[in-house]
DNA sequence: CATATCTATGCAACGAGTTGCACTGCACCT
DNA sequence: AGGTGCAGTGCAACTCGTTGCATAGATATG
């Protein structure tokens, strides 16, 4: 093991930006750090109070008209020393872990056809998301679609690479379902 | 919920190659099928009791000179139709989950030269399962280097397709890293 | 008017994956 | 003689992640 407990972490980055409810940062999880880290509201809730217990965070029971209350958490300097602790420490390297792959390497045992269906549905699901990424870029880096990232400084900077890794990434999928959807069409109609 | 145990259908198509022990089956996912799907040996040998119960497999017990018995695995009629049911069925889209993007996400936290050396570090390792990729497909794939994989059919195509999925994501992760690091440094120098 | 969706938190149960350990016996290296 | 590594199976305990459900008032949609 290297390192661990990512989420908490990921949490901790999230927090620092701007204090927030558990709801909120779901929302904010599937709107951005989630694209590199995906949580649900139910483990966000379980974390959230295994760090409160930990005094990583604190938070405020914030009364709303209309709306249930909600507790708004903030990093405590416990957490912040944490965070730059663990900012410090070795991570694992990404694993892939792809359904797709599996199937793939079975696919003569079953409907080839089929599965090649479903290459072509993850090639539209991973477009989309890639499609996703490009749109965030528009709207938060104009400037970079002709310098790159000439012009960002630290947490800009930070925030666009990530970006970067998310749109790169996507598009080798994407590319790479097109070089297999190709393969199995040829072979087809040999 | 789209597609799930994956485990036990991967361990599926790799006994449908040939049966084999648990122990031999944890060995093969570290060199092949577990690129796509990392398994240790105690899933492996649990998920393998599991069908087993389920009867999708059935097992041989082996005994060896020198070394301890072996129960040798091979798939039935049961789980032959499990596997077909299954490659036709959709599976989830693969997710992106990686503790380097979180850390890279709040950088400006802590200590930046300390993630930036974590960016070269995970550089090396992917660039060096790049070259195991690149080494099975020369050994196993020699004809591919000039012609794609034109001349290749069934499961031989599907193999070699699945291991160009490993090698562009690795292509594509090492060339993200590069991206960071030049884009850190020359903020550094600026 | 009824149904769905959003905000907001949470419990309970389960499945998936990790880590550490235990036992056996052979082969190899120093 | 002692340590490491490989082959082989397995238990126990844990964390991580998912799914279904419950509650509750507000607001939107048919």
């Amino acid at each position: 093991m290297v390192g661990s407990m990512a989420l908490e972490h990921a949490i901790l980055v999230s927090l620092t930006e701007r204090a927030g409810s558990g709801y909120e940062l779901a929302r904010r999880f599937d709107r951005s750090i989630g694209y590199f880290w995906p949580a649900t509201h139910q483990q966000i809730y379980r974390v959230l109070r295994r760090m409160d217990d930990a005094g990583w965070v604190t938070h405020t029971d914030v009364a709303q008209d209309g709306r249930p209350d909600k507790k708004v958490y903030e990093v405590s300097p416990a957490g912040r020393d944490e965070l730059t602790r663990w900012l410090a420490e070795p991570v694992d390297p990404a694993i892939l872990r792809d359904g797709l792959g599996v199937k793939l390497r079975g696919a003569s045992l079953g409907d080839t056809a089929a599965v090649l269906r479903e290459v072509e549905r993850h090639r539209a699901e991973h477009s989309t998301r890639l499609e996703i990424y490009r749109g965030i870029q528009r709207r938060d880096f104009p400037q970079s679609d002709s310098s790159g990232a000439d012009k960002l400084n630290g947490r800009e900077l930070h925030q666009y690479l990530v970006l970067r890794g998310g749109v790169r990434a996507e598009e080798s999928f994407v590319a790479w379902c097109d070089e297999v959807i190709q393969a199995m069409r040829s072979e087809g109609t040999r």
